[in-house]
DNA sequence: CATGGGATTGACT
DNA sequence: GTCAATCCCATGC
């Protein structure tokens, strides 16, 4: 059967994932929950999508949110592992990351693009008719797919309105994993905390190289 | 209170 | 390749 090429509509019935994720898969070290994400699935809404690129962030390096320590925005990172931090960027783009590491640790993992699972009509029409391709290959893209607001910080992604739940086993993804630096950040750029699924189509620019 | 800078995207040269 | 859009908030006066 085809498992990699035509995810897109064919498994909608199938029941794809197994239970959600729980606080111990979030409490890890970041850089293991970022890789460990790939190939899971993001919920909203009836709208899901396969995690095919994440980046990881923590307290210790200048990039991340939290460096500058608590504040009224970095709280979220500092919350319970399997928190969703969601944030605006650019004055116009909603993030989801992930909360990670044990509780008053800021850390995070930036959900940056998707494979459409379930709901690809209504992320086309959240879209604007752009290429199936193109429908969550961007952490600023997926949000607006998925219809995931910067009201949704702060809530649960174990039992809250966003899910990220393991797939079956027969359909893990064999796809080798693609370690690449961070993108669009400009401090600690040296750090190689980019994770993709090699080759897949839906991972955002610029594609890292194999 | 004023200022400046983004973990981006899409349109355009 | 360049660049503007647009909002939240950290920082500094």
């Amino acid at each position: 059967m085809g498992l990699r090429a035509d995810l897109i509509g064919a498994r909608s019935h199938v029941s794809p994932e197994a239970g959600s994720l729980g606080a111990d898969f979030y409490a890890r070290a970041v850089l293991d929950v970022a890789r460990d994400l790939l190939g899971c699935v993001v919920e909203h809404g009836g709208c899901a999508g396969v995690i095919v690129e994440t980046e990881a962030y923590h307290e210790s390096e200048p990039a991340c949110h939290a460096f500058v320590g608590v504040t009224p925005r970095t709280r979220t990172l500092f919350a319970d592992p399997g928190t969703a931090y969601v944030y605006r960027s650019y004055g116009i783009h909603a993030l989801l990351n992930a909360v990670c590491e044990p509780p008053g640790v800021g850390a995070a993992v930036l959900i940056r693009a998707l494979e459409p699972l379930r709901g690809v009509e209504r992320m086309r029409e959240r879209r604007g008719g752009v290429g199936d391709e193109q429908l969550c290959s961007g952490p600023g893209k997926l949000t607006q797919a998925l219809g995931v607001e910067l009201r949704h910080n702060a809530t649960s992604l174990l039992d809250g309105p966003i899910a990220i739940r393991r797939r079956a086993l027969e359909i893990e993804p064999v796809a080798p994993v693609a370690v690449a630096p961070r993108v669009g950040i400009t401090k600690a750029v040296d750090l190689t905390w980019r994770f993709c699924l090699a080759g897949n189509p839906h991972v955002s620019r610029p594609r890292p190289s194999l």
